[in-house]
DNA sequence: TATGAATGAGTTTTCATTCAT
DNA sequence: AATGAATGAAAACTCATTCAT
């Protein structure tokens, strides 16, 4: 029976965060009301308060949630130790992780990188660690590929994870703002483009003897 | 008189700009408050809407005074008709232009890039044309880069375009969080580390002959 | 339960619209503030903005209310098909109801008069379909009159209308202003005396033999 | 030279003061900004207040002008001791006065109406003891009436002249609202109107041997 | 758990008035 | 006399959060 009460529970809150992700996205998280989550989601104005402590909170929920689950999938990446894994193939996987997770929830992708992962003066700032996170263990990856002589050592590890993410990131927010054609396609070739510019370079390379 | 008068007029207009850059930067747009704006340029309150129509407009009017500067910098090189200047060299300018920008007043590009390149709610979308424009003049010279041979043809230029103006504005973002270097030395070396990424690719070429 | 809030809801609706008939009739509506409604509704000041959209929509309410149950008794008055019911008598019965509101509640009629039926520029132009309907229908009872042979036809029904109608809200103002006695046989006798002036004539008729 | 002068700064005076007159008529005092009334004027907006000690000034000195004009024309008709004139001519010649005031500048007569004689609660407080006065002295034309068996004594003079001022600024509202035909030809038999109304009354009178 | 009424601090914006030139 | 920039008090309205039921 409480456990019953508990799952239900559970799935109230979730109603609510789901809600939330639409409104956040639909019209900014300052923008938006409380409100307008608690009737997107169909229950009471109240209830929010209920399950969550604040607005903000709601938004911290979320992006966690989330961004514990990249950090996690970086992290595997970057565990896998099989020695015939290319760091090309290793950031082929992150830019598929994060671009599948785009075409899975846009939505919830829109609001991790509206309005944290880019807020400077709000949420990126208190959630700066978590973010700083995923930028480093890119960095382990280019530096262990410079090690290895696969990559070059032009670029510091921790520039070269910048220009890799933010690739990412502008690619997603070209779909967001509609800049970028997002069919199904394009998105999974989007994976292989971002690889082949970071890793292979626009330049056309002189021909080998 | 008359002149003198309007110059005047000119320079407090100016003055509440400059404090408003300061403030937006430091606070961000949505926390800080107009009084914050008018404390910081030392006038009273209602002077800054004598010559502002609201708080949007102080930023409409930030963002378009320096988006044009860059949209003339970026016009400029791709007009450039010197047959023997390369594509890497043409993005090295743009690259430069930016980093120098900000390099010469930060507050003015975070509160460009936080407030409105990145904000895809709210004023993102209403200077997406502005906004746009300086991806498509950067896709052009990708694409004449293409068709000269100069880069290969396996990317579209709009994206290569965003890619590279992505890497950009992370770098801007290191600097802004401080999770990158932002020493003088660095900000030069940025200039030529986003160039040689994009351009040359993290991978080691093989040995040519 | 339910039933029990919406009704309660209701009672704090009615109070926040009572007290604005007084704070309405006592500083005006352009010189008073919400907060004085709040306050002399004893109740939070948010509260007005939960149950009102705005400071007009409370006036608009108010008018709104009073005057359909006006246009209702002018109506009924009209619809009235005796033929032996004079027009006088339905004139009188007009007077009656709009003295007796009077009575009844000073302060909403004194609202109604001054901040709408007589507000050329903000709220009687808004309302004046409603405000028209009331002349019209005064209108129409004159005519039928003057068919009848009941009254000359010496003036149009839609003047001897306005006449009429103006004739009473000069009274009505008269005691808003305090320039004419406003005792309770004062009022009763004001209602003869409207009558007998638009209907009878202020001067003295030719004996008859 | 300085009857020059002081003749060109009459001249300035009413010039703000006509353009007074078309912005309240057009946007009504409280909605007004005395800036549009500089702009109307076509002079510096700090010019206001070099002839005028504040916006309310304005309207009271629109007012006083005006009121003293009729106070004056009601006074002169009813010192008239001609024994001849009745009491219809002389009632005749007020509204005549009034309606002749509309026709020659609806819109001060539009002002002086709507912002101060039935402005209860602001203007036409402070102005009661002047309005109250051309009350008084139609009432004073009534009595004498009553006296020399003219008019009945059915109902007070006080309440007589309420009746007949009300009916008259009835109709100039009628005008104002556009709900009563306002051709020049309309404008010239309300005066008949007013009176046969007031004085002769609706109904037709019984047939006298 | 669920509801939605109640609270009141906070913020933008307006605009009459003053003042330096 | 004339200009229009400068001042700052005032007020409407918003909305996150609390609370009684």
């Amino acid at each position: 029976m409480a456990t019953r009460n508990a799952q239900q529970a559970a799935e109230k809150r979730r109603l609510i965060l789901d809600a939330a992700v639409r409104v956040f996205a639909r019209q900014g998280f300052h923008t938006c009301r409380v409100s307008d989550i608690a009737d997107e989601a169909g229950v009471a104005y109240g209830l929010v308060y209920h399950y969550f402590r604040s607005k903000d909170e709601i938004l911290d929920t979320l992006f966690l949630e989330r961004w514990n689950v990249l950090l996690e999938a970086i992290r595997e990446v970057d565990r896998d130790e099989d020695p015939t894994r290319t760091a090309r193939d290793k950031l082929y996987a992150i830019v598929s992780f994060i671009v599948d997770s785009y075409a899975h929830d846009p939505d919830l992708m829109k609001v991790i990188i509206v309005e944290v992962t880019r807020a400077a003066n709000t949420f990126g700032r208190s959630h700066l660690a978590g973010i700083r996170e995923a930028y480093d263990l890119i960095a382990v990856i280019v530096e262990k590929a410079q090690a290895a002589g696969e990559f070059k050592s032009t670029v510091t590890p921790a520039f070269a994870a910048m220009a890799f993410y933010g690739a990412i990131e502008q690619v997603l927010t070209g779909w967001i703002f509609d800049v970028l054609p997002g069919a199904p396609e394009d998105v999974d070739q989007a994976k292989e483009f971002v690889v082949e510019t970071i890793c292979g370079g626009l330049e056309a390379r002189p021909a080998t003897v």
